[in-house]
DNA sequence: CAATTCGTTCAAATTATTCGAACATGCCGC
DNA sequence: GCGGCATGTTCGAATAATTTGAACGAATTG
């Protein structure tokens, strides 16, 4: 073991106090003890880390190195280090949240914002999943914890809390003549119509469709985003989530219509796998529990 | 210093021999003594690296931690001793080459691909540089190795090599009126029509002009790409080197023109401090004098 | 030129680590 | 179910390592 962090702790001190004096003061530790340290390591790597040909002792270009880029080293020791403490402390090491795509982002900044006050270095992976894709990346161990809509997938091994119902509102271009019919839509009236359906993204799971008709020609794309954008851009119609469309109604983007029997409605739920523990999980299912997380987006359960 | 590399090496090696016992004797130590180190580091944390209650220890989840990312502070340590030594033995921890951007970027690859291969941990920079800019980057330090056009600053503290003469085509757009001279150009013919000018990267020596005159109206941009681009659009005309000359003359993309007095031509030089030395500039001193490796760019000096 | 600061050396003291033997535990084959 | 085995730990002794403080020579400072 040619290199040790004590050593290049040494380094370290040597340089910012200026010499060996003052480092050993620094270190608590007797001037005498660093010599010896420092020539240990020099012995052990065959190298001079030090000009020792002067008064007082300069850094070769090795040593520099050895300085500068230990240092590096020395941060990711004391990161490790936290991180065990943390993961000990029952503090996942990584934590993936999946989010299903027709919700939007913006709930999740203040949580993260005091999740991250917490102080706990757990990395936070949130990804996107589209309708089964969430029940999968969570049955597959791609997430630890998932808000999705529909009925969770059989067999259990996951606990679920309702977090409210999401009202989705037929949308069409502005002059499209779905949008002078007058009355409520249905789903013949829709069939003759492009929709623009979101993939799912799941991979294992059986797909799900939602919003669409089987015979209907259509336009798949790969998130709200890019639903959005196709509707507005008048590649076709569909249903958009609450939240969304009103914003685009009201700018004049797109026109709601109504829809025979009542806007379609899909409850949402907060899920993880049984079994798991840890203190970011819990966190996190009892913030997002949390009434007023979701505002505007939900209506009540 | 609660955690040590010898301590993340034992961990190490009891996962990958599956047990203390195995590990001890891997590491040529006793089993008692791995017991020790690792009560050592489970004091100084305050936390439990391995699951004693049955027959074989295992991991705890903060141990996984701990033995996964503690392999990578393993194998960065590793890289630093090794660049360490290799520094000691003369290799520069860094070195930075200039090219002078009427050059192509194509010789240098088989060049790094060859420098590479020799296992050294120098970590290389490539600038482009312009005109004096080149010359500016050695004499600052921003660059320890620069091939450039025209003669060395004075004052010395730079040794040359000659490396070979570049040509200069003066080209314009096809059906351009300078393509109809019908005979060599002069500077007075071309003084009236637009040049592209690829502005000099110097930032402390005198500027320097190629290839235009001072009272002709000219378009500045920033490489040879650029310039290239500008010329083909029709926006001004100028002299390029032969070897992008003759290619873009080929596909019919610009006219070459002939110049009064023979095509433009200057002189390059491989060109370092003087009195600076190492192993990464002399192997690169010596693979670019190499016969050959500007082929088809130089002719011969 | 004296006073200071510096880094090193050396022997002694102290501390940390290693060893080997003894022990307790759980696993496997019979 | 019951020896035999391999495991990891404990403990005291042995060994190796680090640390200390005093002394020294060299370079710097006022």
């Amino acid at each position: 073991m040619p290199l040790t962090l004590d050593a290049l702790a040494i380094l370290d001190a040597i340089d910012r106090r200026g010499s060996f004096a003052r480092a050993a003061e620094e270190l608590d530790r007797a001037p005498s003890s660093l010599t010896y340290a420092v020539q240990q390591m020099e012995a052990e790597l065959d190298v001079l880390l030090f000009d020792r040909s002067g008064h007082r002792a300069r850094f070769t270009p090795a040593g520099r190195v050895l300085l500068e880029e230990g240092r590096a080293l020395l941060g990711a020791a004391q990161t490790l280090e936290n991180r065990t403490r943390q993961v000990a402390s029952g503090w996942e090491p990584r934590f993936a949240l999946a989010l299903e795509a027709l919700l939007p982002w913006a709930p999740l900044v203040p949580l993260l914002d005091a999740f991250y006050a917490l102080g706990q270095t757990t990395e936070i992976r949130v990804r996107q999943e589209v309708l089964a894709g969430s029940w999968d990346a969570l049955v597959s161990g791609c997430a630890d914890l998932v808000v999705a809509g529909g009925a969770p997938p059989p067999g259990a091994g996951v606990r679920t809390r309702p977090l409210g119902v999401l009202e989705f509102v037929f949308c069409v271009p502005p002059g499209h003549v779905l949008s002078r019919a007058g009355k409520p839509l249905t789903q013949a009236e829709v069939a003759a119509h492009r929709a623009v359906v979101i993939a799912d993204t799941a991979r294992n799971l059986p797909l799900r469709s939602a919003g669409w008709l089987q015979r209907q020609p259509r336009l798949t794309v790969d998130d709200l985003p890019a639903k959005l954008a196709a509707q507005q851009a008048g590649l076709g119609v569909g249903a958009l989530p609450r939240w969304l469309a009103e914003t685009e109604i009201a700018a004049g983007r797109l026109v709601g219509c109504a829809w025979a029997g009542g806007n379609p409605r899909e409850t949402f739920y907060l899920a993880w796998r049984s079994g798991e523990s840890g203190r970011a999980l819990d966190w996190f299912v009892r913030a997002l529990s949390q009434p007023g997380v979701f505002a505007g987006v939900f209506d009540a359960e």
